[in-house]
DNA sequence: TGTCACAAAATTGTCAACAATCTGCAAAAA
DNA sequence: TTTTTGCAGATTGTTGACAATTTTGTGACA
């Protein structure tokens, strides 16, 4: 069946990192076709905020940037189109969503609700070396709000929520968990919590992963939808502070702090 | 701005049929981008049964088929597959997914928790004209199971429930849980209630109803969530069942009528 | 000065051709 | 007989070209 295989048993040495290199592109183009490589990469630079909501993503502009043609550049539109990271007009082209304030309301209502599950279902099944895993984040967390550093507490906080949906056991669950939590990454008025909000959440997330332990279904739940709910909350008011102080500038920046 | 329209103010009487046709078509195209055409059509031919699980996708065929180019095709595909009604084997096709019975339990849980979500938002919400639909609808089905009508109880059901959700004002929420029954329509061991069960679950949406109107978030959420889990069950036991004797063929049903 | 018409450029929508890969089958080898 | 090898056809992956549409720029004219 197999005619030799291209790939030799042993490396030259001298070679070895660039053979290395080019193995993985060529494993990688044997699974993934071009499509799914450039919609990984748009993907990731739409949530790296390379392109901000509203922007234009031009075809051609694209393709020639990645070295491809216009096909599976638009094979990729269509697929990140239906999974809410772009919109796309007839004739116009496409853009990066930009989440309104309600739907982003909608979404944490849609969480909260994904998330009780997710306690419910821990708090019958969480193992010790679950626990053990979760203690961790939580502990970092409670390191971050203490030396201030509301980037990594961002980032804890992010695989806080992903591990706990996770381990839930839900496939189908995980996945539009992970997209919801893509698209909100969109709501451009979110951004990293403000310091002074990070001490509550971080008590929630404490609280949380007790109800979790104590084995109590319906606490468990009760305290994760909770806290999606209390999230809710502060980023509306959030959005309403930066709403009546008007856009984010440097001068209005500098305004607040002085 | 606008070069002269199209599309002429009046039809002559003589040609009516034909051009209002095209009339429809013209103006779909002018909406719709081909891709999105085909994408709806595949869709409906999918869920329809007209390609049943495991049916492998010809690019060619459906081209010809459709009359258009493979392009499109190959767009819709990527939409379908991101859709999950897909899947996409690369250098070998596109096939109609076919939902374990893993993943449809799955599904059952996660819409379990939306539907929870949806009987409290209701209980608050509810309004008398959506009282008076969702009353004209259970009284249908009731109708239904006396006759023993099992396509019309199956169809009322769906509309029953897809109704409740949209009335819950959510539109993530909405837009999700329909993508949900979709993938739930390609789990082929679910087909149609079995006739023996519609009372019991018609019981159950009379309930719901009563839950909702009498006001009480908890109550109204507890009976949705456990109208969907009840209905999981019948499903898993109802798969349970065809697997121990066998597959469905016209000798096994024979036997079994026999 | 503003705006309307109209041509030019840019961009998207669609298609057909070419390249790469897989599948099935028959012939050759073990 | 069983396994392997080597085509030939079919199918997917990718590309570049052309058509249709929108956007932009420009100048005439009120």
């Amino acid at each position: 069946m197999a005619t030799a295989e291209v790939l030799p048993p042993v490396l030259p040495p001298a070679v070895a990192s660039i053979t290395a290199d080019s193995l993985a592109t060529i494993a990688l183009l044997q699974t993934s076709s071009l499509t799914v490589l450039v919609q990984q990469d748009i993907e990731r630079a739409i949530l790296a905020g390379e392109y901000a909501p509203g922007t234009k993503l031009v075809e051609t502009a694209l393709a020639e940037k990645m070295g491809v043609s216009r096909g599976p550049i638009r094979e990729a539109f269509r697929m990140l189109d239906e999974a809410g990271l772009v919109r796309t007009e007839k004739n116009r082209g496409v853009f990066v969503r930009d989440i309104p304030i309600d739907e982003a309301i909608e979404i944490f209502d849609l969480r909260a609700a994904m998330d009780e599950l997710v306690g419910r279902q821990l708090a019958k099944s969480l193992t010790t070396a679950q626990h053990k895993e979760i203690k961790s984040l939580v502990d970092a967390m409670e390191r971050a709000v203490k030396s201030g550093d509301t980037r990594t507490y961002h980032l804890l906080n992010l695989k806080f929520h992903d591990r706990l949906v996770e381990m839930a056991g839900n496939r189908k669950l995980t996945a539009i968990y992970r997209k919801l939590i893509k698209e909100l990454a969109l709501f451009r008025r979110l951004n990293l919590a403000d310091g002074w909000l990070m001490p509550i959440s971080a008590g929630e997330h404490r609280q949380i992963l007790k109800a979790i332990a104590s084995g109590d279904p319906e606490a468990a739940g009760r305290a994760m939808y909770d806290h999606v709910m209390e999230s809710k909350e502060r980023t509306i008011a959030n959005d309403l502070r930066r709403q009546t102080r008007g856009p984010e500038t440097v001068a209005n920046r500098e305004k607040r702090v002085a």
